[in-house]
DNA sequence: TCGAATTTGTGCGTATGTATC
DNA sequence: GGATACATACGCACAAATTCG
């Protein structure tokens, strides 16, 4: 049962001189004919390889660069990007209702020493925090949220941005009003939420992608405009959101990965 | 006395011109001031007011095209991206061991009418593959895998392209040997598994991101280099990969949820 | 239906800035 | 400092798609 192309009554016009010679180098790259680490030829002397502008080899060379197959350093040269079997950040199926912050399990199962830096102020959300927290319209400048700006390393490289909303109707006045300060700093949501009596009973995690901002792109230490993975966090109590957060990963050096059991249906 | 030359500390550069100018229009699209689905200035326009060249203009547009905010239209001018509300695509963490095809079970949960065209055929695998499935190397041209390409469509839209692995050896001969064609036709792997005695415990799925290549952008619909969420299929039996799939999501109007129950520890 | 005007896409050539070797 | 190499910017020409009288 071979593949099966259904010719239709127009041509396919020629893609433009730019895409057909990235796609040539694109093939050199896949085949290892240009290994990883090696220097690609020069503009100027892919220019006179295929006897075009440089402009088009720059549209090339932008062309490739988004594909993350290569990296272009001013002054030295243009060289393959090694591909060196990204990290993977384990997103577990399985977030225990104990045991302390889920980053630094999840780093510590793959052998990874993690850290993180952070910065907690309460403000007023956005309409889209509100909505995803399920909190009424601010009837005054009171804030609403307690916000909690992170930045996670692992040994020592930034590996992600992740920015925490809880709503402070839930926490204020309580021991764990501030994420990371207090007797239950550096703990988990799950774990966080039940000192106070709530029970964290489910996730979400809502996945996309999207060029980082400059900001990101200089806490990630990452080129302007690189791709970072998006993930949407939010737990719930029963129905009730509790926390949601912004998750930013750079998509070059890591991937993430989730993973649950199959099983034979049962009530839940 | 010559003349002197004191460095004040270190003075940030400013952004090269595009990238101001990119930053200008973002902000106004993200304010409103420009709408969704308002016409942007035309490029001449543009010109005159900024006062800089074409080539700044279209670096601009390149910019926050590649951000998905923009589309440009050859000939009727460039306009600001509506956001509609990105479909979601559920990857629940709940797969049943019986109950036909997931993706219509997560399309009908989500009232889409969902269907698929599909190509089969014995290949011989990648090595990438060939790792992924546990598979050693083949001592012959015979085939080793069942190749399967999918084109599933939401609502007659494509969502997703999937091309599945299955190792020959499991299911040479077996009813179901052809995903898609015999009694178990259309049923999901840990379904079709299940016949031959291969009971699925879990599966493991890798995120990440990627332009589309040219083909993939022809099937699912999208512009060359629109972003694709990019996942990595696995479904194990105990330890034993048994089968394995690269799935393709353009990111502009699909986005993934993963979800998961949070538990007290027990033994699985 | 047709053609002209408009608008974006591709390509050419040149000049200058800046980082690296 | 000099040579090399990529990044940014200017300006022009033409192609391709759309719009509109």
């Amino acid at each position: 049962m071979g593949a099966q192309t259904v010719k239709l009554g127009h041509v396919e016009p020629l893609p433009p001189l730019f895409r057909r010679i990235a796609d040539e180098l694109r093939a050199k790259i896949r085949s290892g004919e240009l290994a990883p680490n090696a220097q690609l030829p020069t503009q100027a002397e892919l220019m006179r390889q295929y006897d075009v502008s440089d402009g088009v080899i720059k549209a090339v060379m932008r062309t490739l660069a988004s594909e993350g197959l290569i990296q272009a350093r001013r002054g030295a040269g243009t060289f393959v990007k090694a591909r060196p079997t990204r990290q993977r950040l384990p997103r577990s199926w399985w977030r225990p209702a104990r045991g302390g912050s889920p980053f630094l399990q999840d780093m510590a199962a793959h052998g990874m020493h993690g850290s993180w830096a952070f910065d907690s102020e309460t403000v007023q959300a956005s309409p889209e925090i509100r909505d995803r927290l399920g909190l009424d319209e601010p009837d005054s400048e009171l804030p609403d949220v307690m916000r909690t700006a992170y930045t996670f390393m692992a040994d020592d490289e930034p590996v992600q941005l992740a920015t925490s909303y809880e709503p402070w109707a839930l926490t204020k006045g309580e021991p764990i009003a501030y994420p990371e300060a207090g007797p239950h700093a550096g703990q988990g949501v799950v774990e966080r939420m039940a000192v106070i009596g709530i029970t964290v009973t489910h996730w979400s995690e809502v996945v996309s992608a999207r060029p980082a901002s400059t900001v990101e792109a200089q806490a990630l230490k990452i080129g302007a405009g690189a791709l970072v993975l998006t993930i949407e966090r939010t737990y719930f109590a029963e129905t009730r959101p509790v926390e949601t957060a912004d998750i930013a990963i750079p998509v070059d050096r890591y991937e993430i990965v989730y993973g649950a059991p199959v099983r034979e249906a049962s009530g839940e």
